[in-house]
DNA sequence: GTCTATAACGAGATAGAC
DNA sequence: GTCTATCTCGTTATAGAC
């Protein structure tokens, strides 16, 4: 390490900030300002690191998309039945949520219309991730007997995202997690024991 | 009818394209200038009907809760199984998401920490509404036997509410309501089968 | 890499004429 | 009820000094 031992750098400081005002306000939420205010430096030196807000947002989509990637990883490396590991995924959001935000990615989906091409594509491409992913627990789980469903595995991993990501949204409205916890807890149970 | 058969009024004519905007683009996508330029008229005229841009945020979620009830009612109206009304309820889903919108209160749920006051208020009480009727299908289903599904009905309403706002949140991204009718279809299923 | 300064534009809002 | 005109502020973005 011959530079900057100092720390995480600007950049991934920026990037922090501007990730949870995301995830809680909003992309049409919150500003170059906002970032900058709390970093204690100027909007101009957040320029000189993302040129415009969106390639901040394309920034912080594809940092957000590769951690939950090695979240993934993580999940799958510790093992377990595949029950386990959807429970374990669930609380990937669960995680968010308690911290008073949005998942990213839904959050852009809500704004989607109003991004800019590269953004959108990012997102889809981390939608269809988390698609393939659920579908390889999903067929595990039916392998190993953990989880019971009918149809196809790729029919049942959108649902599983799409209600995760709804039961957050409507969630945030009353405060806390317990309605986010209900719903996830009901739908891992409808997958575990045998219904569905 | 002795003055203005012309039109709706303008009032409602904001209102309309309003929606729409806050539907698409969200509540901190669109601006006056928008609407305005929609209509042919000035922004002066719409600070004259909405003083500001949050009683206009609370006009239109009122107009929306007060649509939805009355959507809901006409399901309670034309009877048949609760089977029956709870398809007729994910398809009042499909009809906005047809038109290339989110549901609003899901939209501004996902912008409520950017919202006013009395708008968070005006939301929670659309999703209580929303829970509340769907407890009584939930209950009825039970009766008449074209629902089944464990547990108190107070439980898997806000789960059905989650994962129609979540499915057509991922569904946007897309485009086209395969997405949405999928979980849909498997949501109404498993409830109708004896799932869950 | 961060600053000051400023440009250029858009947004919400108000006053007062018609 | 709608307009023109104006105000104020916020937002994105750039130029150039340090």
């Amino acid at each position: 390490m011959l530079q900057s031992t100092k720390r995480a750098g600007t950049r991934s400081a920026i990037l922090d900030v501007a990730e949870r005002l995301v995830q809680r306000r909003g992309f049409n939420g919150f500003s170059y300002a906002d970032v900058a205010a709390e970093l204690g430096i100027t909007r101009a030196a957040l320029h000189y690191h993302f040129p415009g807000k969106f390639e901040l947002g394309e920034a912080l989509i594809e940092r957000y998309a590769a951690r939950f990637t090695d979240a993934l990883a993580a999940i799958d490396a510790a093992g377990g039945p595949a029950s386990s590991k959807l429970r374990a995924y669930a609380d990937l959001y669960l995680e968010v949520l308690r911290d008073e935000r949005m998942c990213l990615c839904g959050m852009l989906a809500a704004e989607h219309e109003t991004l800019s091409e590269p953004m959108r594509q990012i997102i889809v491409g981390f939608l269809d991730d988390n698609d393939a992913w659920l579908v390889g627990v999903l067929e595990s789980g039916r392998s190993d007997g953990s989880l019971t469903f009918t149809g196809p595995p790729e029919d049942l991993a959108p649902m599983v995202v799409g209600t995760l990501e709804g039961a957050m949204l409507v969630a945030r409205p009353y405060g806390g997690t317990a309605r986010f916890e209900s719903v996830a807890a009901r739908l891992i149970a409808d997958l575990t024991s045998g219904v569905a």
